[in-house]
This record gives C-alpha cells, structure tokens and sequence, in this order.
DNA sequence: TGTTTATATAACTAATAAGTTTTAGAATGT
DNA sequence: ACATTCTAAAACTTATTAGTTATATAAACA
C-alpha cells in the first residue's frame, strides 16, 4: 500500500463533516457516549439513517463502538480531527491578517536600507 | 432567511476540503494566482473537469477570480478556512491528549489527600 | 473583422450518497 | 426456550457528484 500521507483519511474525514446531521451527532458525543436511539431522536430521520451516518462516521475514525445490553453505544474520537486541524493550519498565514498585504509584502522588490 | 449560524456555510466548505484535487489547488494557490490551464497541468484530468472543482471552490468562498487577457485567473481566501478551523478547535481537548483518561480522572470520585 | 486563445457551458454517463420501508440478527430478560 | 429490545442490513428511490466530449463565448490580436 502506497503511503499517501495521510490524503486518503482526510477525504473520509472532512467528507464526514460536510453534513450537518453528523456535525450535530459529534456534537452530542462530546458530553459523552450515546445510544443510536439517543443519537437519532433530536433529527427527524429514521433510525437507519442514522446508523448509515455513525457508520460513516466510524469509517472515518471519528467514533468508535461498544455495547451495552442490546444497545450499541458510540464514543467520541476526536483523533482524527487532528489532523484536519494541522492540515488548516497551514492555511493560517493566509486567514490571520489581511493575506493581500502579506502576500505585496513579500512580493515588492528590495528597498534601499536608509 | 434562517441564520444557521455558519454552518451552511461549513456545509460548503468541508464538502470543497474533502476532494484530494481541490486541496491540491488551494495548496498551489498559496504560491499565488494562477490559470485554469496552469492549475490542471498537474492533473490527468480534462479542463472542464478542473473547471467544476473551482466553480465548488468559488462557491465555498475559498477562491476568487479575475481576468488577465482572455485568461481567469485564481485566488485563494482562506477566509473560510478560518472558520472551519474555529469549528475543529472544539474539539482540541478532546484530542489533545488521551481523552479516555482526561475522562476517566474527571468522572474518578474525588480520592482522599494523602 | 476575423482568428486565436483560454475558459465556461451543455449534454451525457457512471458512481456515490442520503433517505425511505421492511426485515434480519444479537444480546437480554422471563 | 422464547419474546423483547435495540440496532444493522437489504432493497429500493432520488439526488448529487465527478468525470467525459463537444460546443459556445469572451477577450486579444493580426
């Protein structure tokens, strides 16, 4: 297996946080595991919708599974957001101040030293 | 029209990110502007195909576009970035460090001082 | 004015995604 | 063992996405 760097997690991962359904579900997972039941009443959607989603979600590393009973609980795992983080922050130059300045800055030819 | 808070936005925006050849042209954008043709040379990929994935880059506001001659060139605005890196840094303590013993020691009954 | 250059748009295809309802399965409790 | 509970899987529909080739358009140039 060809080591892409990391190119193949990121398409899972920023691909899961396109929709706002799964957004909301990690969301909730912050305060702590939840039930598929727990996770799907705040949407009006199926409960296999919601499966697919956490599905999706566990795919991209996002959360993993255990089980309670006969229910299936799913826990945070914010690990991969990390590095979706890092790969924003080599953007940060260009968002932090105004990148037009920065960018004339570095492009204006040599100035005479006083 | 309903103020979701951003998160349309974010919709557009984690959707643009999670294609390996869109992030392949904003990281060439940071070098600076450049053509359509410029930014499909490296691609096996048709110019139309190139394109589309700016026309999603355009409406996710990470690029903006201009004319020199008959071509169009391409610019970075990592505005949006911006916003989906505040989203990701709420998440920070969850990954920062184990979050499974950061939750077991907040969820710990409070022990004895020696 | 007509040609060239650079890019966008149209029309199409194939694959993927997101939802539905129905059904199957796995662990619990009686 | 059997019914219950909770979740996953199957089968299907519809919409979106990513790519193709062919064509149209806008600005520059001869």
């Amino acid at each position: 297996m060809v080591d892409d760097g990391g190119e193949a997690r990121l398409d899972a991962v920023f691909g899961a946080l396109a929709d706002p359904t799964r957004r909301a579900i990690l969301r909730r997972l912050k305060e702590g595991e939840a039930t598929v039941a727990a996770l799907a009443a705040p949407f009006a959607m199926s409960q296999p919708a919601v499966s697919r989603h956490l599905r999706v979600l566990e795919e991209a590393g996002l959360i993993t599974r255990s089980r309670r009973a006969t229910a299936r609980l799913s826990h945070l795992d914010a690990a991969p957001l990390r590095a979706a983080a890092g790969w924003l922050a080599e953007y940060r130059d260009y968002w932090s101040e105004s990148h037009d300045r920065l960018a004339a800055l570095l492009a204006a030819p040599p100035t005479d030293r006083p």
